[in-house]
This record gives C-alpha cells, structure tokens and sequence, in this order.
DNA sequence: TCGGAAAACGAACATATGTTCGTTTAGCAG
DNA sequence: CTGCTAAACGAACATATGTTCGTTTTCCGA
C-alpha cells in the first residue's frame, strides 16, 4: 500500500496534534502507546514518523506551542487593557480563566508532564514557565508598592493565586453548569478580595 | 538464594511504599517500572510480590492509605477548634496547607494518578475526594448564611480554594525560604482576604 | 508528461516490562 | 529438633512499545 489519495501532510499532522492532546490528557503521556495514537488518527504507527522526530518530540511541540500561546496572548491582552493596575491585573486574572477553560488539554499537559520531558526540553519549557509567571509578579509588586494590594510575599502569593485559576482545569466541563463569564467573574472575585465578606 | 538473614517483612514493605512515592512522584506511575522500584529497595523484582499483589493494587493502597488519613486527621482537626465558624474555617486551612506541606509526594500522587487507576479502584478514590470537599463546602456554606462569607458560588469558590491551597505542593521545599508557619499564614489570609488591601 | 518528493503501508527489531514459577534459605511455633 | 511459613532469588514468559526499513502509490513543479 503506498500514499493514499487525498491525503495531506498539513491536515494529518494537525490531526495527529489534536489526538495526541486527547490522548494524553486522558491518560498520560507515558501511559499514551503510539499504535493508539495512529489508530485515532487512521493511519499506520509507521505513518506518524512522517509527520513527526520522536515521541518525546511531539510532547514537546505541543507544551511549546502552548507556551509561546499563552505568553503572547497574554502581552496582548495587558496591552489591550486600561493603564490602571487594577485593571490590568483583572485583565490578567480574566483572559488566564479563560485562556485555560478553552485550552485545557494543553494547560494540563503542560502542567504535568513536564517531568516526561527530556532535561535540555523541560528546560526550555521551564524557562517560559518562568516568564509567565513574572508577568503577574510584577503585577503585585506595582500593587503592593502602590499601596493597593496587601501580600506578605508576592512570589508565594503569585504561586497561589496561578495554582487557583489553573484549578478549572481539572474540573470545568462546557457543559457545567456555570457559563465561561461567570467562572471568571467567580475567580477574579476570589483572588481579589477571597471569601470573606466586605463592608 | 534464599530468605535473606535479618529480612522482615513490615519492614520491607514499608521500604517499597517509600521507594514507590518517590519514584512516582518523580516520574509518574506509569513511567516507573518494577525493576527500578525493587533495585531502589534493594530486593529483587520477584520479591515485590511478597510485598504486594499487583502494581496496580500498590498504587491504590498508596492513594487510599494517604486519602483516609487527610480525611480522619481533618475531622479531628475541625473538633479541635473553637466552635466559631471563622476558627473552623482557618482550622481546616490551616490543616490543609500543613498537611500537604508535609506529604506532598502522596497527595500529588492522589491528585494526578487517579487516571492510572482502574475505574472500580478510582471510583472508591473519587468518593473520598467527594467526602473531603464536601467538608470545605459545608463551612463555606454555613458562613454565607451566618453572613460572614460572601461567595457568588460556593461549589466553584471550594474548588478554587483547594486548587490554591494544594498548589504548595508543586513548589515547596523544605530547605526554602520560608518556614512551615509563614505558609500556612499567606494561604489563610490569600483565601480568606485575597490579594486587595483592607480599610 | 515525467520524475522526485510526500505520505502512506506491512513487517520486523530490539528492548522494556508486569508477572509467574520453582527453588532456596531463615525464622519460629510446637 | 522439626517442619511450616515467610521472604528472598534467578530465570523465564508473554506481551507491549518506540522506532526503522524497504516498498508502494499519489501529488505536483518543471
């Protein structure tokens, strides 16, 4: 058998990408066998190595690509936003929920087989990791020095506010019960001011 | 070769529940095999199954072990504080935060693995989960009765919180720059008064 | 039109991996 | 002392898995 009609690099590679993201959501990329890889697809395990280097390189192009997404996506969304701090940091807070109810597969997956990934690649992916979070860093530190926000430590407290908004992850169904603009208007609401009651 | 002088088998058991958590930790469950697990405890394959009936039953005996006692030791917790909704409230917090602190390597295990358990085994898993939230919603919902709380959604406002407060365990260390005490104070005063400064 | 690149396939390889089996030795109850 | 059980071992099995190879067929630029 030999190249079949109507086939098309492009199109196979993305259909790869979006099953590979299925695949390993569910169940892990360790845990993730390429003949069901390329059975989802269609294709012979053998095809996938016209579309892609290794396995492990596949993991990594897809948390790269997500990375470089969500830091450019969220450059832009501070630059769109009013130059109050304030609304920045909701701006922030916002596109963050939002960003990671539309792409969860690729957040989860970024968040968590970092530890299946290559040294020199966990690196890299590292790296970009860090730059996101210095975004809101420097956020809370213009807050705090402003007098606006009240932290006792701004890294621990970046930690925990990211740890919160990238908790929808692992729970958000499109189908909840909950639309998109309420779960951001819940979490901007609960990392501002937290549970208590103000007066 | 025989039964090995000295050889005791709580002890090695206990070698192997040690060994798995963090090899698990670190590399996940399914990327962890059982050679490397029994060369790490200093025994040989063969021997893990006088320890343990499957990889797989090891796996929830470590998830289910870890799930009950979070669940017995917060009970206690919440009796041992003030009869004031606050002082529960910061007691099962303050638990929380001490208790993935120090067992951070199962409870990151329980959260990410439940994919690598059977679905009999991961429902039983799920319904402790279920248990332990419902521990959190319940106060969250006697405080916005009591008008203390002001929450817009109280399902999602626990999820959001126990993202937060389980997010330590993908950062902390023991040797880090702040103590135990200083950790558990930011996660009460984040979740209970978030990032803004109050008048 | 025609030849090379693209894109698929079946088959196989080398290795990894969970598990079992038979055997052997140490500990301990009677 | 004796025999049963506990706890270890080496060896092997059956299967799974990432990857490569040679081949075949389609597409497309020259």
């Amino acid at each position: 058998m030999g190249r079949i009609a109507g086939s098309n690099g492009e199109r196979t590679a993305a259909l790869i990408r979006r099953a590979a993201l299925r695949l390993i959501h569910r169940q892990g990329f360790a845990a993730m066998n390429l003949r069901e890889l390329a059975a989802e697809v269609g294709i012979s395990p053998a095809s996938l190595y016209n579309h892609m280097r290794t396995k492990q390189n596949l993991l990594f192009d897809l948390v790269h690509e997500h990375m470089t997404t969500l830091l450019a996506e969220t450059d832009a969304a501070l630059a769109a936003a009013g130059p109050a701090l304030m609304d920045r940091l909701r701006a922030f807070i916002g596109h963050h929920v939002l960003y990671h109810l539309e792409r969860k597969r690729e957040v989860y997956i970024a968040n968590f087989e970092l530890r299946a990934l290559d040294p020199p690649n966990a690196a890299v992916i590292l790296g970009l990791r860090h730059d996101y979070e210095a975004r809101l860093i420097a956020l809370l530190e213009e807050g705090v020095a402003a007098g606006l926000l009240a932290v006792e430590d701004v890294r621990v407290a970046a930690y925990a506010m990211l740890a919160m908004l990238t908790g929808v992850c692992t729970w958000y169904r499109p189908s909840g019960r909950l639309g998109r603009d309420d779960i951001v208007a819940v979490h901007i609401a609960l990392a501002l001011d937290g549970v208590c009651r103000r007066d």
